[in-house]
DNA sequence: TCTGGGGTCCTAGGACCC
DNA sequence: TCTGGGGTCCTAGGACCC
């Protein structure tokens, strides 16, 4: 039986979530911006109709505010997780298997099982729109690569209606759409492939399908060679249900404004190594490596040379103990850090990730380590309970100084009593 | 003035082992 | 002067994704 994929993905996702919530942005041009409210993420039609390109620093495109009634918004990712969350949960009903691959998007193998694309299509849209007010696209194929490009098709052709199959085509008029898709539309064809691949003359989505691969394998990579084979409708990359990689955990952000003390960049630091180790709790795992970071911008206007180095603290004993992982972020920091810069950016990464189950335990810590699950559960559920941050680590600080802008959050209508949305 | 964050995968090269 | 070969593991860096 041949093998039958499909990718949901929403559109304008974040400008999405916040237009079913505000139904006063419907039909104006919105965009979404980006942590520290530096880039553009996500644009409503109306905003990419004036031009505004995704991920343009907003400042480059602020005017538009008042000539032509951009609205704009910091992000939210309390709300989109969350609607993330039910729509996936939806989407799991119609199919045996489904694939989470991003916050808006969602793999489902329909490998093996009878049905009729155009029907489908149909009915999984109807069902995200009337339960969360999403508007999504559909797309078909042998491969994860063709559901991807056939979504991609379902997007910009409006004769479509938001969904599209490959298989339900002649392969000469396949051939024929796929010769007018830019090469680089073309999932795992980035911005440094794409040139390359046209020096070789190969420009469009029919060009890459037709190539040879061992030649790509050769000139490039293993995964350029799979990708020609997805296209050509054998399927290399499975629709997996799980992660269970080794991965890796990170959190790191912008400062608000530059930051110069170590004692600031400790603040910070130790902020987001609180934040790490809650996700790496949530997903029931130990790390035995912390890495920290720290960055002065790519973008420096005194002319100064750029500092962005990291650094990684192995731990004799894997732990997802708060206190341990701040101790070993700390350490590195200090050898990292140096007087005298503007620093506009730190994180820190968690890895060697391992089942908590798992410890291979130092012979004297049995008691200890009870001790400290038993605090860390108790820490998560307390602030799972009353919201982010409730109970947390001095050593994080209280103003915050160097913390992110945030300044045009919507409420986080889903997942806090206290900013539930009202209706009159 | 103002330029995001969180991931995955592959490859090359070095350390180490037998 | 001459100085193996094959394997694994780890890490850094680069490309990609959303």
């Amino acid at each position: 039986m041949s093998s039958r994929i499909a990718l949901v993905d929403a559109n304008n996702f974040y400008v999405s979530c916040e237009r079913a919530f505000d139904p006063r942005l419907k039909g104006r041009p919105v965009v979404v911006l980006s942590n520290n409210d530096g880039c553009v993420v996500s644009r409503s039609n109306e905003a990419k109709a004036l031009g505004v390109r995704m991920g343009v620093p907003f400042f480059e495109v602020r005017a538009l505010v008042g000539s032509r009634g951009l609205v704009w918004l910091s992000s939210n990712y309390a709300l989109y997780g969350d609607i993330s969350a039910r729509m996936m949960g939806l989407l799991g009903e119609f199919a045996p298997q489904r694939e989470v691959y991003s916050i808006d998007e969602c793999f489902l193998d329909f490998s093996g099982v009878a049905f009729d694309s155009a029907k489908l299509g149909y009915d999984i849209r109807r069902r995200i729109q009337r339960c969360l007010g999403l508007p999504t696209c559909v797309g078909f194929g042998a491969s994860k690569t063709l559901a991807k490009l056939a979504n991609h098709v379902a997007k910009i052709g409006r004769e479509h209606k938001g969904s599209f199959d490959w298989d339900v085509l002649p392969a000469a008029q396949c051939d024929a759409i796929m010769a007018g898709i830019d090469i680089g539309e073309v999932w795992g064809v980035g911005r440094r492939l794409a040139p390359e691949l046209n020096a070789m003359g190969l420009r469009s989505a029919l060009d890459l399908k037709r190539a040879p691969p061992r030649l790509l394998r050769k000139r490039h990579s293993v995964i350029l060679e799979r990708t020609v084979a997805e296209l050509n409708g054998l399927p290399c990359i499975g629709v997996e249900e799980s992660t269970t990689r080794e991965g890796q955990v990170i959190a790191t952000r912008s400062f608000g404004r530059p930051v110069t003390t170590l004692a600031e960049l400790r603040e910070a630091v130790s902020s987001y190594v609180i934040r790490a180790a809650e996700r790496l709790r949530a997903q029931g795992c130990h790390c035995n490596r912390v890495g920290v970071f720290v960055d002065t911008g790519k973008y420096r206007q005194d002319g100064g040379e750029r500092y962005n180095h990291a650094i990684e603290v192995p731990l004799t004993v894997a732990s997802d103990d708060t206190r341990r992982l701040i101790a070993a972020a700390l350490h590195g920091l200090a050898r990292l850090y140096k007087p005298g810069l503007r620093y506009k950016k730190a994180g820190v990464s968690l890895s060697g990730l391992r089942p908590a189950g798992s410890p291979q335990g130092d012979l004297f810590s049995g008691y200890e380590r009870q001790r400290s699950a038993r605090l860390m559960a108790t820490l998560d559920a307390i602030n799972k309970t009353w919201g982010m941050n409730t109970a947390s680590f001095a050593g994080a600080g209280i103003a915050q100084p160097w913390r992110m802008q945030s300044a045009r959050r919507s409420p986080r209508y889903t997942t806090r009593w206290d900013e539930l949305p009202v209706v009159c």
